[in-house]
DNA sequence: GATTGAACTGAACGCATGTTCAGTTCTACA
DNA sequence: TGTAGAACTGAACATGCGTTCAGTTCAATC
């Protein structure tokens, strides 16, 4: 829209953020230099502080952009009523979510590490806030007498950590459809929860 | 016992090993140099190499070391008899072996991508034999009629991921008991195969 | 106390890093 | 078609990297 003569930044602005995606995930951030970023793209490193103020910038704007769309389209599609179906669509959301952005889903977990201080404390509020849906849902399921969990916040954890897990060994056109998984896993953390 | 003159190998040599152990899991391998690991031992960099022949082999090293132990422990405590008391020891071994060793743990899984091609085959291998004595015990339930599991494979990753997320967030005189967090787990574990 | 060899130093090696910037190219608009 | 200015190049910068090695230090043995 207000673009202006001579601009490419919003084909190579866009590229730069996949290739850096792409690579951080399979190499780590540390291992990955600017050039090699660069290269993906088909552009000199120069270029890339067209579209970063530095390497740190580039981390931060991805998990950040990650956990962003998360929380976003988790709001659009958060059940309302029963807390049981409420944890089910929940398990869903989260193992589709998921499988469909694994080297997302890889970098947000391994490279918090190489967040500067401010920036990880913003990353991790987020999180902290998706994982405030789930323990809501369990917490409401406890008290209408559906779940039986000792401790809401550690059961939360554990619920995401095995979900989570599923990105470990999901592929595409596996053995088990998408389908499958997601039942296999809901009937896993109903039963886990006491529903 | 075979140790000639001048020598302080058998000091330097595991002071090495805990630094890089140390520093690998803070800021990831590649983010880690040999100057760093040397300034923590409290020795020259070009020392290191009395060590290693190299960073990579440094980082193997301590990712096979890590397995053995893991395995050659449970080897020494695996219980026989009954699948649902086998898995209960099963459970508590697993969280308390990993949060005695939050450092080893956290690269076995964040710095795999970073060994060579044949490093990595010998590690995954150990990972793999140890995932099958999990599989094996809710096997023999399932078999025995004790467990309700559609898919000894998946749950066997899944209970992992469960037990090794508890490693996010424990920490050594915390709200609760390691006791307790092997309790909560264990029936969240249990309920979760239909035991 | 001399000797031996492991342990270590300190400097050097070639190479890669993140980042900057003057200059060049190219595209959308006038 | 001329031009403004965004997009990009290509070279340079200081710094740090993994690794090597000739030389020095030091402790256990004779």
């Amino acid at each position: 829209m207000a673009r202006t003569a001579g601009s490419h930044s919003d084909i190579t602005g866009p590229r730069v953020r996949e290739a850096a995606l792409r690579l951080f995930a399979r190499h780590g951030f540390a291992a990955v230099s600017m050039r090699q970023i660069a290269g993906e793209v088909g552009v000199q490193a120069g270029a890339l502080y067209n579209y970063t103020p530095d390497k740190q910038s580039l981390l931060f704007s991805l998990l950040k952009g990650h956990m962003d769309e998360l929380l976003a389209t988790w709001a659009a599609e958060k059940p309302g009523g029963d807390p049981a179906a409420r944890l089910e669509q929940f398990t869903r959301f989260h193992i589709r979510f998921n499988v469909e952005r694994p080297e997302a889903i890889f970098i947000s977990y391994m490279e918090l590490r190489n967040l500067s201080p401010e920036n990880f404390e913003v990353v991790e509020a987020l999180r902290r806030a998706y994982e405030d849906e789930l323990e809501t849902i369990l917490h409401d399921g406890v008290t209408a007498g559906q779940f039986e969990v000792p401790d809401t916040k550690i059961a939360t954890l554990a619920v995401i950590a095995m979900l989570t897990g599923v990105n470990t060994w999901y592929r595409a056109g596996g053995r088990l459809s998408l389908e499958q998984v997601e039942q296999i896993y809901w009937d896993m953390v109903r039963r886990a929860v006491g529903g």
